[in-house]
DNA sequence: GCCTATTGATTAGCATCCTAACTATAGGGA
DNA sequence: TCCCTATAGTTAGGATGCTAATCAATAGGC
């Protein structure tokens, strides 16, 4: 998250151009912009999963896996059947193991994924999407895609 | 932070759309692109500030009070001459106040920032950043410039 | 058949953010 | 003066992220 509520004007940033001759301006600014409109965006879409028992890191451990190919049915992928490895959704998410740990317990302690040993390695489990899981998904999109299309029709929402 | 690597093919945005009529594909591409790049610079940055001992809260603290007008000379502004009291800080910063408090805390400590009495007000104290943290104000700004100039050049990073 | 390196997952410890509740000072009105 | 409210800051407790270290199972070399 970054935090800057006022970003520096362009005369402020003029100023540090002058003390740091290196320094691009046009950068900065733009860099700024994208700092704090992405972090308005994401406060927005916390609130938004926190209000419905999520938070945006569930909600991309659930979408990851739901989206994951043969999951109902076709079945292949780097791993088989539908499902994911711990250590896939870490791959995909940029995210670290012990998060993934974590998060996934709580995900399969409510009911919405579900953990089940891999016969060939006695090491990894494979997660899926339970048909709960999927519910709260189907429920929690298009509010989530509402949300996005408001900020996203909001141009200056975060500039200043 | 905003964690999912891979942001979807134009076509899986086109499979949800469909199975969710109201979604609009374009600003939801536009908004994950947003802050997909958004969370891979705060990344970056938080990464340099770490490497120099401070974090980007910190940094944004240090930067927001020596940008206050009236720092070293004139003296003016909502609160006297120069500084800025713990809860100026949480309104221009967007962070909440016990944030504040530990921040300044662990800067005062590091001889970073001072805090002083406020004369007509025993409940506020004044920051200011010491010549320590000035300097280390301005260690840091070329190498942070330089990172951000860096990012924006490279127009298509994190975009999938 | 073992020894070692690798890989999947977890545990432990730390940092940092939040909200809610609290203490202390200030200020305004009866 | 007394009280009620507002404001400045802190404390307490919980959530969530990270790195480093650990356990368990697999794979390869000899």
């Amino acid at each position: 998250m970054f935090f800057l509520k006022d970003l520096p004007t362009r005369q402020m940033l003029q100023s540090y151009g002058e003390r740091y001759p290196g320094m691009d301006a046009e950068a900065v600014a733009g860099a700024l912009r994208l700092l704090r409109r992405g972090s308005l965006l994401m406060r927005a879409l916390e609130a938004y999963f926190t209000a419905h028992a999520l938070s945006q890191t569930r909600f991309l451990v659930l979408i990851v896996i739901d989206r994951e190919p043969g999951q109902g049915g076709a079945g292949q992928g780097e791993s088989g059947q539908g499902g994911l490895l711990a250590s896939e959704i870490a791959d995909r998410l940029d995210i670290s193991r012990p998060v993934v740990t974590d998060t996934v317990k709580a995900l399969v302690r409510a009911g919405l994924l579900g953990s089940a040993p891999v016969p060939g390695d006695g090491r990894a489990k494979r997660i899926t999407v339970t048909p709960a899981g999927g519910a709260v998904l189907a429920d929690l999109l298009p509010g989530y895609f509402a949300l996005i299309a408001d900020f996203m029709a909001c141009e200056d929402e975060g500039a200043g």
